[in-house]
DNA sequence: TGCCAGGCCGGGT
DNA sequence: ACCCGGCATGGC
C-alpha cells in the first residue's frame, strides 16, 4: 500500500478549506432518494443540468421510487434529456430502482443498511453505478462513512504532494478513510461530507488539472507547493 | 467557436 | 491489469 507524503496535510487542509467555505452544504435535494438519482445524474454533468432533470421529474411525478419503477424508459430519458447521456442514464435509473423496488421495498435506508463495505458492494452490482456514485449514495443519502473519492480528489492530492503519483482510487480511498479522520466519532460524517464538497468546488473554481505543474489552487496560496 | 462537465460500461490488448 | 471509444446536452 502507498502512503501519502505529508499526511499531516489532510487534516491541515480541511482547516484551511473550512476557513474558506465556511459550512458548505451538500447534497442539494429534499430526499434520499433524490440524492441517489442525483447522483447518477450528475456523472460527467454540469449540477445545472441535473437541476433542470430533477424539476422535470419532480412536474411527472416521477421523483419517487414507485413511479419511477412503472415509468417506460424512453419517457424516463425525455425528462431527463438535459443531462446528457440520458439514454444510459435512464436505462441506470431504471436499474437502480428495480433492486430498490424488488429487493427493499423502495426503501432507500434499507438498502444502505449493514455493513458498509456490504451496502457498497451491493450498490457497485448495479449497472450504472461505479465507486464514486456508490459513495455519494452511502455519504450523503445513507448517512455512512464511505470517503468519496473521484478524478479531482486524486488530482489535488498529486499536486500537492499529498500522495505517490500513480495512487489507485481504492489505495486513495483507504488513505484517506484511515488518516483524515477526528478525535470524536459522532462528528466523522459531517467532516467526510464537508471533505469532498469543499474539493470539488475548489477544483471547479479554480483549476483545471490539464496543464501540468499547474500552481493555482487557493490552497497553495496558504501551503507551500511541493 | 470548441471544449468539457461532481463517470461508467464493454470490448480490446 | 490498463486503455479506449461511446454516451450527448448545455454553458461559457
Amino acid at each position: 500500500m502507498s502512503k501519502p507524503i505529508f499526511i499531516e496535510a489532510l487534516n491541515i487542509a480541511y482547516s484551511l478549506m473550512r476557513a474558506r467555505f465556511w459550512n458548505l452544504h451538500w447534497w442539494p435535494a429534499d430526499d434520499s432518494f433524490e440524492v441517489c438519482v442525483g447522483a447518477i445524474l450528475t456523472q460527467k454533468t454540469h449540477w445545472k443540468n441535473v437541476e433542470k432533470a430533477i424539476r422535470a421529474l419532480k412536474k411527472a411525478g416521477c421523483m419517487n421510487p414507485a413511479s419511477m419503477h412503472k415509468v417506460n424508459e424512453s419517457d424516463l430519458a425525455t425528462w431527463i434529456r438535459s443531462v446528457g447521456y440520458f439514454n444510459v442514464k435512464a436505462r441506470h435509473l431504471k436499474a437502480f430502482v428495480h433492486v430498490l423496488i424488488e429487493e427493499f421495498n423502495g426503501g432507500v435506508a434499507a438498502m444502505l443498511e449493514g455493513e458498509t463495505a456490504v451496502a457498497r458492494e451491493r450498490l457497485l452490482n448495479i449497472k450504472g453505478i461505479g465507486p464514486e456514485t456508490a459513495d455519494c449514495m452511502l455519504l450523503y443519502a445513507g448517512g455512512r462513512n464511505s470517503f468519496i473519492v473521484n478524478a479531482y480528489t486524486g488530482q489535488i492530492f498529486l499536486r500537492h504532494g499529498w500522495s505517490p503519483d500513480a495512487v489507485s482510487s481504492n489505495d486513495l480511498k483507504s488513505i484517506c478513510e484511515t488518516h483524515i479522520s477526528l478525535n470524536k466519532p459522532q462528528d466523522l460524517l459531517d467532516y467526510w461530507q464537508h471533505y469532498y464538497t469543499q474539493l470539488v468546488v475548489i477544483d471547479k473554481t479554480s483549476f483545471r488539472p490539464r496543464i501540468p505543474n499547474c500552481i493555482k489552487s487557493p490552497l497553495v496560496t496558504l501551503l507551500p507547493a511541493v
